[in-house]
DNA sequence: TTAGAATATGAATGAGCATTCACAATATGC
DNA sequence: GCATATTGTGAATGCTCATTCATATTCTAA
């Protein structure tokens, strides 16, 4: 027990300290960019030697795809959770929406990466990092797919395009308002709804219709 | 006369030539990234000494720069027009639809360059290229809203949300297909109504309704 | 307290690449 | 055809890092 217990200890330092190795180079990434932020820099930030990352990483890159993978295997699997459970689809769409920016907004410096990764084109790493995460968001949006699936074989939402398509259209809108909120153009919509709402409308098959007049010219 | 033409033989044969460079240049940076694609590559693929390059761009940065501002006004220039004329708002917006779809599938290696700059984070310059090109692309989005908001107050458009946010989200949902359409997971849809219908079915206001029963469970 | 293992350090190394410039090739005008 | 101006060339320069490793520091256990 002792011995574990010591074993434990170095094991939670070590941890510690990868951390604080992964913080210091996120910051510098996402402000400088891959190829602009140097070992040195990422070590001095960290308050480490440069000899020291490379205790914990085999290189730059390896440094940057940990970076990136952890983190985003943490945003996929917010979202699958998101889109989990016993909810009703449009309350899974609605948490869909609202995690997405929660977890977004709460990792501004990561989604850099992670756009530039995914929206972008991923030159940073040579073997494509970026397509192991396209990959990953692509199963995400084949969940997204399935909810709307659902909506629509029990008659909640019509059939107005692909399950495939809407879930690409959906995702898409919300990075679409985060790039803007990123940009300080927007805020982030508050309620899923301003978002959603893009969709309902004409989606949702409506319980009751409004106006039964033909309107023309 | 003669001087003027030999004036313009010059003249002509130096943008014959600057256009090479650029023409290697996008190859280059499209397929390995800004800093990957050394001067050096560039000046060979392009056929001529690294020297020369520097004789028609200041540096590397300039070289980039030049190559994204141009290509992007004309991008910018198309879809501007795409939406001017006197059309209805729903052609308007097929037609946006449908140039961007074109244009874009027509300058494939320009296309990674441009979403690198504009929707990743757009490191490769120091100073901010990125944040030219997405104020230029913000302002054609506004003739794009401006598309949104005739159409609501002619009564043929619902307001399901601002038309700022319409835009946003038209265009989003646009630069989603051709992504996926980039990395060949889908095609970009031959009718631009496949995308609109998104939008139409429930922004259009119904000129004549379908069923008015109700429909429940 | 101390030998010996485990870790951390950061100066030194070397590779890659943007940029320059002395020179070569070519064009121009006489 | 020749002198001069213009343009093209690419080897040489110098700088910026990623990566290494001999050494210093800190831990461990007896």
């Amino acid at each position: 027990m002792q011995e574990i217990k010591k074993l434990s200890r170095r094991e939670r330092e070590k941890r510690r300290q990868r951390r604080e190795m992964l913080a210091a180079a996120v910051q510098l990434f996402s402000e400088k960019g891959y190829h602009n932020a140097s070992m040195q820099e990422i070590a001095a930030k960290a308050e480490f030697a440069v000899g020291t990352l490379y205790k914990f990483f085999k290189n730059k890159e390896d440094l940057y795809k940990a970076l990136v993978t952890e983190q985003a295997e943490r945003f996929h699997e917010a979202l699958a959770a998101a889109l989990g459970g016993e909810l009703d689809e449009i309350a899974q769409l609605r948490n869909y929406v609202q995690v997405k920016g929660r977890v977004f907004m709460d990792n501004v410096a990561f989604i850099r990466l992670y756009f530039a990764e995914t929206r972008g084109a991923g030159f940073n790493i040579k073997a494509g990092l970026d397509s192991e995460l396209r990959e990953r968001h692509w199963q995400l949006l084949q969940v997204l797919a399935a909810v709307f699936a659902k909506g629509m074989s029990r008659g909640r939402f019509r059939r107005i395009a692909e399950p495939q398509h809407l879930a690409v259209a959906l995702d898409s809108l919300c990075n679409a308002f985060l790039s803007n909120w990123l940009e300080g153009r927007d805020s982030y919509p508050e309620s899923p709804d301003i978002i959603l709402n893009i969709f309902f409308h004409g989606l949702l098959e409506p319980s009751f219709p409004r106006n039964c007049e033909s309107e023309h010219l």
